[in-house]
DNA sequence: ATGCCAGGGATACCCTGA
C-alpha cells in the first residue's frame, strides 16, 4: 500500500495537478493539506469519478484538511482535541482495514508559527503539545499509526540548503524542533530518514527563484509508529511535481508499506 | 529590514503563507 501526503495549496487552483497526479501514481491513499476552501468546495465528484472515496474537513480561505483513498474509511476523526477555541481546520484522520488488521492514518497541517514575536508562534507551540497528547493516546493502541502532513518543521540542518537562513524561523527554532523532538521519542520514527541520509526537500518557495537555485526545505513528513516502520519498504519525494505549471509550493512525499 | 511569489475573496495600497 501506498500513502502519500501533499500541500496542495488551494485545492481549486490545483484541481488539474491533483488529477494528474492520481492517474500518474494511483497512491491508496492521499492526504492534503491547505485545500483552502469549505468541505462543500471541494471538487468532491471529480475526484470520486477517479476512483477515490473523498472525507474533508475544511475552513473558508485558509488551512482545511482531506483524505482520499480507494477504500472507504472505517472512521474519520475532524480536529485535533484540547482546545475548544481553536476554529482551525488542521488535523483529519482515517481509519482504513486492511489485512489483518486496521491502519490509522492522521493527517495534519502543523502551524506555520511565524512571525515568532506574534501570537501566531505560541499558538504554533500550543498545537504541538495537544498533538504530542493526541499521539500519546494512539500509540496506546499499539497500532500501524502514520501521522503525516505538513508539519512545518525542518528537523535538521541537512533539510535545509541554507540553514543559516532559517535560523530564528519558527520552522527552526529551538522551541520549535524540542517539541518536534519530544513528538518522535514518544516513538515515532521519521520515515524519509529511515530510507536515506542524504537531502530531500519537499518545498521550495515561490519568491527569489527558491526553485531554479534548489533552496528547499523538508517540512513534509511520516511519522510512523512502531508497527508501520516495521511495513515500511520505501519513501518516494515527488519532486518533478514542483516543476509542473502552476505548481503548488511543496511536493508529495509517499511512503510505500507491506499492508 | 524588506520584498521577492502565489491563492483567496471580493476587488483592498488586504490577508496569509514559509
Amino acid at each position: 500500500m501506498r500513502i502519500a501526503t501533499w500541500n496542495i495549496n488551494g485545492v481549486k487552483a490545483r484541481e488539474g495537478a491533483l488529477k494528474q497526479f492520481l492517474k500518474e501514481h494511483q497512491p491508496d491513499i492521499l492526504c492534503l493539506q491547505e485545500i483552502k476552501t469549505v468541505d462543500e468546495g471541494f471538487p468532491a465528484a471529480e475526484i470520486e469519478g477517479l476512483g477515490y472515496n473523498v472525507a474533508t474537513h475544511g475552513q473558508k480561505s485558509w488551512n482545511g484538511v482531506a483524505i482520499l483513498s480507494k477504500m472507504p474509511a472505517d472512521e474519520i476523526t475532524r480536529g485535533l482535541p484540547g482546545d475548544d477555541t481553536d476554529e482551525q481546520s488542521r488535523l483529519i484522520e482515517g481509519v482504513f482495514s486492511v489485512e489483518g488488521g486496521a491502519i490509522r492514518v492522521c493527517n495534519i497541517y502543523l502551524p506555520n508559527g511565524n512571525p515568532v514575536d506574534s501570537e501566531k508562534f505560541p499558538y504554533k507551540l500550543r498545537w504541538m503539545e495537544r498533538l504530542i497528547a493526541f499521539v500519546e493516546e494512539r500509540l496506546e493502541f499499539e497500532e500501524p499509526f502514520i501521522l503525516l502532513g505538513d508539519f512545518n518543521l525542518i528537523p535538521a540542518p541537512i533539510d535545509a540548503h541554507d540553514p543559516d537562513a532559517w535560523w530564528g524561523d519558527a520552522l527552526f527554532r529551538p522551541e520549535s524542533l524540542e517539541k518536534f523532538r519530544a513528538l518522535a521519542n514518544l516513538g515515532l520514527t521519521d520515515a524519509l530518514r529511515a530510507v536515506t541520509d542524504e537531502p530531500a526537500y519537499t518545498f521550495w518557495d515561490f519568491q527569489a527563484g527558491a526553485w531554479r537555485r534548489n533552496a528547499g526545505i523538508r517540512i513534509d513528513h511520516l511519522m510512523l509508529s512502531p508497527q508501520a516502520a516495521d511495513r515500511l519498504e520505501n519513501v518516494t519525494v515527488h519532486k518533478d511535481v514542483r516543476g509542473w505549471d502552476k505548481p503548488s509550493d511543496h511536493v508529495p512525499v509517499e511512503g510505500e508499506f507491506t499492508f
